[in-house]
DNA sequence: TCATGGTGTGAGAACGTTCGCATGTCGCGA
DNA sequence: TCGCGACATGCGAACGTTCTCACACCATGA
């Protein structure tokens, strides 16, 4: 018969015993090497005066205990963290992806530390996001925004001081550094070289999310009559399409408002559907421009799904440059954005603001170029 | 002429004010609401008893003066900062950024921030990113370690009681929660499939960092001779190399180590590269098996430079579904790992972890599914 | 009437650092 | 010899929370 020992009891001190870790503190370290913790603080921060004494007494005490410094209790005091907070849209994206490369290596560089959060493109999101990373006392932001007229929580962020860029979209009226792409050059200079090839009528796939006043068809008729638009705020997707617009009137070719897609909602997937529909209509076009990664995709799908082959039975220019459009025959051409150096500029920008560095705000439009490869050729002369 | 006032003195004296941003914290709160802090601080942190009165008056004094708590000086008392930390190799690599995903939904659901960082597979970087993270005092970590062998730091970490989950990766005789894949049998069924179509000379491309003592050749050797390999511990790619091997033995076709390439370095290029030089030989294999994303996209650049249609001249089963797989005809077959739910399986093992849970530990292993598209066909039977 | 126990409150310590200040000790030029 | 600045050290306060106490209030039931 087993005795009526209860070892839950037992059981329960020894698990506290284990995981007990005693981590040594800078009273530790002093008290062994027998200085003040001031000392001790100075030797192991690095700050203020030390003799050569005592700093080695102190440095061989805390390898004795295995110090390693509590960066809360320093960031307490010392009110930096020497951590930075991000808001992606969603790190599966290779854009955010590669933009969050570039931001690592410049935090890296500094000794920074990088907090991470997704907002999938959401508002409620974006706001837990950021309140989540304003409370672990972040010494800056770099947000993604996802909506590029309100953004109350990015105002009063900006006005409390608190070191703040911008990537990839803009926020109307608010006026500080941020990092984006020249869109709408870039796009036009894409569908430029689609109208130089011959082609007419050219699809547009983009996700175009509601805002514009009036939606896609007024927008398109407001652009094409020249009236100025205020596009610096705009979303990445409809400065893209202004761009497309643009060049369409440059060549004084009109365009047909028919043959620009609405995904609607950010995925591949309802870029795919509504390429699909697109390429099977009677009158489709002879090229399609799409105006990210994403769209890239799905279009890609629709065409593969349809068995056409590129460039002789359509041509294409994609937007963002991934892995796959370099191998995928005949090559896939592309506008290509600086995505990691993006990340690094706004790094490098919001590192600058920290320091203290007084600058008025910043807008740098990265540059996006070209990169041609065999998916564009002349327009298949049966068709229309 | 101008006058000689020099502006800089005021220019600074004002930027100070403006830099000025008095946060509001428990004790301004507790003012306003003439209770103590203690009282304040019970409203605001959730926890005690409090009335509803002084609750209302604490509440709405904290809304005036837009209070919001600071997390490193809750952390510094209670021990926990609700973030982990997670040191991944590079997040441009879709693995990486899926697995990450995964981490985050976990962490987001349950209000944990994430720090981070990439150690590019060096070990001294690995290093300094764990030490970061320690630093910041993170609850728990996981970690995708770029040394199965010795990794120290990560040993002494587990062994101060740090909460710690690897992933992808094992660690030689660490025996502590993990989630990787099975990547021996999900490379076996790959590679099976391929003899089964009929393919006897199979081409592998695989990163194959050197570790396994002897090199490949004298670890297919063993393989081959039925010597039991101890591949837990073993990096994946080297555990797909086994499963590779394996599938050879079962169906008793002799492997030919001319036929294994390693790419030596983990890029897309170096896999190009090697897989290039293999295609252009006389005896090149009827198929080909890549051991992961990466291996993969530089093996597809090697075929489409080369010209080669998949699959009438070669056969291919890639790793890890890469969006291209699924629209480059005629469709790439794959091993799919379940990148996210890695992630979401890693997070949770940690929380777990972090809440006290004192478990066994636990070594997940998750099946990764072969997903047939049209890449594989018999061998064209005028080779060879 | 008196313990009892749940509820509510505040004073003050604690967490592990850095910072401000006071108090030295040097060496050096006047 | 004095004064002065650079170097060196320690004491105790601060950072903004939460935690531990001590105490007080109020029902409840014996």
């Amino acid at each position: 018969m087993e005795d009526q020992f209860d070892s839950s009891q037992v059981i329960m001190e020894v698990r506290a015993k284990v995981a007990a870790k005693p981590k040594a503190t800078i009273a530790d370290v002093a008290r062994l090497a027998g200085v003040s913790t001031a000392t001790a603080g100075r030797v192991l921060g690095g700050y203020g005066y030390t003799s050569g004494s005592k700093k080695d007494q102190v440095m061989k005490a805390a390898e004795k205990l295995g110090y390693k410094p509590n960066a809360l209790a320093r960031s307490l005091i010392t009110g930096k963290t020497r951590t930075i907070g991000v808001v992606a849209g969603d790190i599966r994206n290779p854009f955010y992806a590669f933009v969050l490369r570039g931001i690592s290596n410049i935090a890296e560089k500094e000794g920074f530390g990088l907090l991470i959060t997704n907002s999938d493109e959401s508002f409620e999101q974006e706001t837990r996001a950021v309140d989540l990373l304003v409370e672990k006392q972040v010494d800056g932001l770099i947000v993604s925004p996802c909506d590029t007229r309100d953004s109350a929580h990015l105002r009063a962020l900006h006005a409390s001081g608190t070191p703040l860029v911008l990537i990839d979209r803009a926020v109307e009226g608010l006026e500080i550094d941020r990092v984006g792409t020249a869109n709408v050059s870039a796009a036009r200079e894409a569908v430029q070289r689609l109208i130089q090839a011959g082609h007419r009528r050219i699809g547009l796939v983009a996700e175009l999310v509601e805002e514009a006043e009036g939606g896609v068809v007024s927008f398109i008729a407001r652009a094409q009559a020249g009236e100025p638009v205020e596009s610096a705020a705009l979303y990445p997707s409809w400065q893209r399409l202004l761009g497309y617009v643009q060049a369409h009137l440059v060549a004084r070719v009109p365009v047909d408002p028919t043959l620009v897609l609405r995904a609607g909602e950010y995925s591949a997937e309802a870029a795919e559907r509504a390429c699909l529909a697109l390429l099977q209509r009677d009158d489709r076009p002879s090229a399609v421009f799409t105006t990210d990664g994403t769209m890239s995709e799905g279009a890609m799908a629709a065409i593969a799904k349809l068995g056409l082959s590129i460039p002789t039975q359509l041509s294409m220019i994609g937007f963002d440059d991934l892995d796959w459009m370099a191998f995928l025959p005949p090559g896939i051409s592309t506008v290509a954005q600086p995505r990691m150096a993006m990340g690094e500029a706004a790094a490098r920008m919001l590192l600058e603001q920290i320091s203290g560095a007084d600058i008025p705000p910043r807008t740098v439009l990265m540059p996006a170029s070209l990169v041609e490869r065999g998916s564009v050729s002349a327009p298949d002369t049966s068709l229309r």
